[in-house]
DNA sequence: AACCGCGTCAACCGCCTAAAC
DNA sequence: CGTTTAGGCGGTTGACGCGGT
């Protein structure tokens, strides 16, 4: 299907937002809301086109948006979370509050792609087929990563597993993810598909809301660099 | 002072997907 | 069930600023 360009109309504008445009746009949604990005231009009397509406609320205006440079936890945390998830900046991006896809996504290709690459953290070039001992999640949710990362970076974590790469696990990532927030808090360990097993990175006891739960397990997913099996209760 | 190269970042482009029809 | 549409995403571009020569 062939579908016109989302600018089609001729006279909107393009190019750098001015400060007026800027407080049109931002005193409109304070008022309406965004339910619709398409229509709100009009009803708002800017010369825009939605998608750059959203854009520039999205990356720029948002009141929630943090400003200024990255932490030095929050570029490890970037580093961690590109090695797990791939180029899935919205991703990254939803587990650093404040910061936005577009602003991860500049600040990794101008210095942290350099910095993980110097560090051995990040591969060059990732590929479709990953040949990974756990399945990663990025392979998972068809994003694009290498294995060997993964699996070195898994192999350190879990001293009991090593050797050759066990077979991929034969679920899903949202299976796993639904299996995985139903566990008993007494969880310790996970195993591996090679029957290998390792005990959680974190201590789960203190979780108590489902957010809490899912953000336990990103980081045990970026300790041990995939979807590794749960146990049977 | 002028030029050049590089880094940064806002914004655009085009594709994909889910929802609506 | 096929088509259309809007929203969302990742890749890319281009303007701008700054430091070095």
């Amino acid at each position: 299907m062939v579908r016109a360009p989302c600018c089609e109309s001729i006279g909107l504008k393009k190019g750098p937002w001015t400060a007026e445009e800027d407080q049109i746009l931002v005193s409109y949604i304070q008022q309406y809301g965004h339910g619709n990005w398409r229509a709100l231009p009009r009803h708002a009397g800017l010369l825009r086109c939605g998608k750059s509406c959203r854009l520039r609320w999205m990356n720029y205006l948002r009141p929630d948006i943090k400003r200024g440079n990255f932490t030095e936890e929050e570029e490890n945390a970037i580093i961690s979370l590109h090695g797990l998830l791939g180029n899935k900046w919205s991703a990254i991006a939803a587990k650093l509050p404040g910061r936005t896809d577009n602003e991860i996504k500049n600040v990794w290709h101008t210095h942290l792609k350099k910095r993980a690459k110097s560090n051995g953290a990040e591969r060059e070039e990732p590929v479709k087929e990953a040949a990974t001992p756990w399945r990663s999640c990025s392979e998972l949710s068809s994003s694009t990563t290498t294995g060997s990362s993964t699996a070195t970076r898994g192999a350190s974590v879990n001293e009991g597993h090593t050797g050759s790469p066990p077979e991929p696990l034969g679920m899903d990532e949202d299976d796993w993810w639904s299996e995985a927030l139903s566990l008993d808090s007494s969880v310790t360990s996970l195993e591996f598909s090679d029957s290998s097993s390792c005990l959680l990175p974190f201590d789960r006891t203190d979780v108590s809301s489902g957010d809490e739960d899912e953000d336990f397990w990103m980081r045990v997913l970026m300790e041990v660099g995939g979807l590794p099996e749960l146990p049977n209760f």
